[in-house]
DNA sequence: AAGAATCTCAACCGCACCCGC
DNA sequence: TGCGGGTGCGGTTGAGATTCT
């Protein structure tokens, strides 16, 4: 038994949106607000499912959206989000006022992606193409139940690679401070006797993103999200540690036992860190 | 000028998560 | 605790636009 569809499919319009639409849409949303996209469309006199009045509403007639070209500056940091993030669209949009994952997630699959083959760069690991290809598998972004909260950070590089860590973050009111560095001592360990800066060279992911000039609301929206996603996890002499409960000390492999959903683990020789959902 | 090939991006689909009951 | 409805997310599709031959 499948669960109900969410809407009556043979009386809702498909395909592009008409002017009427896109009016009567606006004018509903204006008048009540947003939200309870489930019976949006008999209130506002839609032929439409709820996800697609949603999604109009969100891609294409927000009166916040900015629109047009990409600027270099997005560019950059679409680029250094997605090698943090992976295909995590939303939260690279929540990043970039303006723009909306589905804008972001295309602009990437146009552009982005060839832009990065052609420096030479794997755009699903962020590492040097000849070094990744030799080594690497496509990176399965699927999500699934298991891993879902996952950052994509784990790369596809064999263990014996060290796939860049997140060895401190640091949120402010001024900024979100992610630095990336590279673990130099335990790359030496690698039996290929190759480090980590040949396998993934300064790829200058040492990222800042400072928060853009907001009204406030915006200004307290996008700190609430900065800190709903904050990326946890730390690295000390004593192994890693849980920054959902502060136990310390965890090898290969192991996951803290509080199941916070907060903690840090390591697989192979990447370290995974998960979001924290307050 | 016209047909083919390629690109772009709005929209759809299915799945997973969240939350109330 | 399990179920189901509502919502959001990420992958994919396909129509229209653009470029190439």
């Amino acid at each position: 038994m499948g669960r109900s569809p969410c809407c009556e499919k043979e009386h809702t319009n498909k395909g592009a949106w008409s002017k009427e639409e896109d009016e009567r849409l606006i004018n509903y949303i204006k008048t009540h607000g947003e939200g309870c996209w489930r019976s949006l469309p008999k209130s506002a006199g839609l032929l439409r499912c709820g996800k697609s009045c949603r999604l109009r509403w969100i891609n294409y007639l927000r009166p916040d959206l900015k629109r047009g070209n990409f600027t270099e500056e997005e560019d950059e940091l679409i680029i250094n989000l997605h090698g943090l993030l992976g295909n995590k669209w939303s939260l690279i949009a929540a990043r970039l006022p303006g723009r909306t994952d589905n804008e972001i997630k295309n602009y990437w699959n146009t552009h982005i992606k060839r832009k990065l083959l052609s420096r030479g760069i794997d755009p699903q690991t962020h590492c040097l193409l000849s070094a990744a290809s030799a080594t690497t598998t496509p990176t399965d972004n699927k999500r699934s139940s298991n891993n879902s909260h996952v950052l994509h950070l784990k790369t596809s590089l064999t263990p014996l690679m060290i796939a860049p860590k997140i060895q401190d973050t640091h949120l402010n009111d001024d900024a979100c401070n992610i630095k990336y560095a590279t673990d130099s001592a335990e790359s030496s360990n690698s039996s290929s006797g190759m480090t980590t800066e040949e396998v993934c060279p300064d790829l200058n992911l040492e990222l800042s993103i400072g928060l853009p000039h907001l009204n406030q609301a915006s200004q307290q929206q996008q700190q609430q999200q900065l800190i709903s996603y904050q990326l946890l996890g730390k690295k000390t002499s004593h192994g890693v540690v849980c920054l959902g409960c502060s136990s310390l000390g965890f090898q290969n492999g192991q996951e803290c036992n509080c199941k916070s959903e907060n903690n840090s683990s390591i697989m192979g020789n990447a370290t995974l860190f998960r979001y924290c959902r307050p």
